[in-house]
DNA sequence: TACTTTACTTGCGTAAAACGCTATATAAGT
DNA sequence: ACTTATATAGCGTTTTACGCAAGTAAAGTA
């Protein structure tokens, strides 16, 4: 019997749910199920009563509770007392792209880095579209992406804000602009055709974008596909076409003089950010903490 | 942290020598020392100052040992309370020989059977060489056997009694009576090689009788190779040779009226006789449980 | 009645933790 | 100097725990 059996049996004890618990937990349905199951093989005894539809705390499951989190308590005052509740200490892994570095991730490493100084932060940037790769790879700890579509369930994903998506020309005078011009982009039926696109190459906002185009039966001009939306943004303020990116990235830019957000039809839905992280990373307690941490300057439960 | 740890800790503030608690508890001092090191990383703080000579505990050590006996005493409690302490049920899986199955194992079982009569017992009799065999093999739980000259470090062996190792020959007037008759086999020069033998085929007692002949010199003349020494026993009241058995197993076979034992120059090392088990094994309580019933049977401190 | 939803369990392959063995280091006894 | 006693460290193996996917069963819904 370990402390962790504890925590899981009390978190059931309390949400008399294995599936929430799984989650406030970080664990796996079946974890919770199996770990259960060895207290109570452990116990020789049902601590609860689960019928496919319901669960609830047997008498044994009960008094069970009682002795664990006493326990608990006494194992965690004692941890406390003898000076540790180790200071946390070691290395965690971020990846991010440049403008989540200081958009997102920099008001969380504010505050984390006050809460557990002795943690060094280990942050590599790139394309966005790779940060659930390099997560899944076991590269870094944590990334922060959008929302993907399809989220492997050993991931977890802590979403922290949102950013619209938007289209975005060139305001030089250029000849993208010039198919722009004076023409309303707003309507059903533009010409998206004739218009020179510069798109991610890969991740969350190439899917969601290729289906903006196919639920419209637009085969778009495509002039590049490009790693980053900072590149997209830096391409279409350079004049070379019309490209796509989250708000955030265009304002932290620095180039927002150069480059005007498009009226389309029906827009674009906004793109979700937060941490993602794969759950078994998520029980090494530093990791967790910055996950704790980055929901809180978010203001999200967690 | 699980409770094992607690054991192991406690174990050790106690004795203050982590190659005395492995064995109590059968595990490999390498185990303990890690159990310890896992325990103090948890705490961050160093519990048992060790100096390659000595271990003392730390003011922390202290502290945390009077919080180890209050957990686990609250924890077995509870599992007292919960109509556990699971009343032990299951099955063990024995080895062991003929003799030794109403010899040795009887009296311990009668006992053992009174305390956990929920607990099957599964015996397989057979060649008392094979038992280590068996045991390594995972085929069964426990063998009665007698104590090889090497002891795989995995293993744990019980010395339960000791029984001499004897030469005998049949009493009935025959072929190999002839050969001894009359002369005085006790003498340095007798001369042995006249004599047919009857020998284990292996096994410890195999072992012990190769070492006594190459000691002398001597090249017996092997009459019969013989799985078991019930076998020997036999063959030799049929007057085929002179052999060797344990006198347990001589005066277990009903034929100790037609075999008689040879004195000899200088006497066979006695056999010590006791129970073996993987060390693995042994931490399964219903294992446990037997080998200290034995224990308490023959009056030797497990 | 048949389909869907919800929620726990189970089989299986894999990944992490624990263990034993061997080798190593160090101090004490001979 | 050699042996004995004791703890630790590297390494391969065994055991345990986990996530996933499939299974099951009750309750809701059409």
């Amino acid at each position: 019997m370990d402390t962790r059996a504890l925590s899981v049996f009390l978190s059931v004890a309390d949400t008399l749910n294995f599936s929430r618990s799984g989650e406030m937990l970080h664990l796996s349905v079946s974890a919770v199920s199996r770990t259960v199951q060895r207290l109570e093989d452990e116990l020789g005894q049902p601590l609860l009563e689960r019928d496919n539809r319901s669960v609830r705390l047997t008498s044994a499951g009960r008094e069970f509770r009682e002795y664990a989190r006493r326990s608990l308590a006494e194992w965690q005052q004692l941890r406390r007392k003898l000076g540790t509740d180790a200071e946390l200490a070691g290395e965690v892994s971020l990846y991010c792209s440049v403008t989540a570095s200081y958009r997102v991730l920099a008001p969380i490493l504010e505050s984390f880095r006050q809460s557990h100084p002795a943690v060094e932060i280990m942050m590599h940037t790139g394309d966005q579209a790779d940060g659930i790769g390099r997560i899944l790879g076991g590269q870094d700890d944590i990334a922060v992406s959008g929302h993907p579509a399809q989220l492997a369930r050993r991931l977890d994903f802590l979403p922290l804000l949102e950013s619209p998506l938007e289209f975005c020309a060139p305001t030089a005078d250029c000849a993208v602009r010039d198919v722009i011009e004076g023409k309303n982009t707003a309507a059903p039926d533009f010409d998206w055709e004739a218009v020179p696109f510069i798109v991610p190459e890969r991740g969350v906002t190439k899917d969601i974008l290729d289906a903006w185009f196919r639920e419209r039966g637009i085969r778009p001009r495509i002039y590049a596909q490009v790693a980053g939306h900072e590149a997209i943004v830096a391409m279409v303020s350079l004049g070379l076409g019309v490209g796509i990116a989250p708000q955030l990235v265009i304002d932290a830019s620095g180039l927002s003089g150069s480059v005007s957000n498009i009226e389309v039809s029906e827009r674009l839905p906004p793109l979700s950010i937060g941490l993602c992280s794969l759950r078994r990373r998520l029980a090494s307690p530093l990791v967790k903490s910055l996950w704790d941490v980055a929901g809180q300057t978010y203001g999200v439960p967690v």
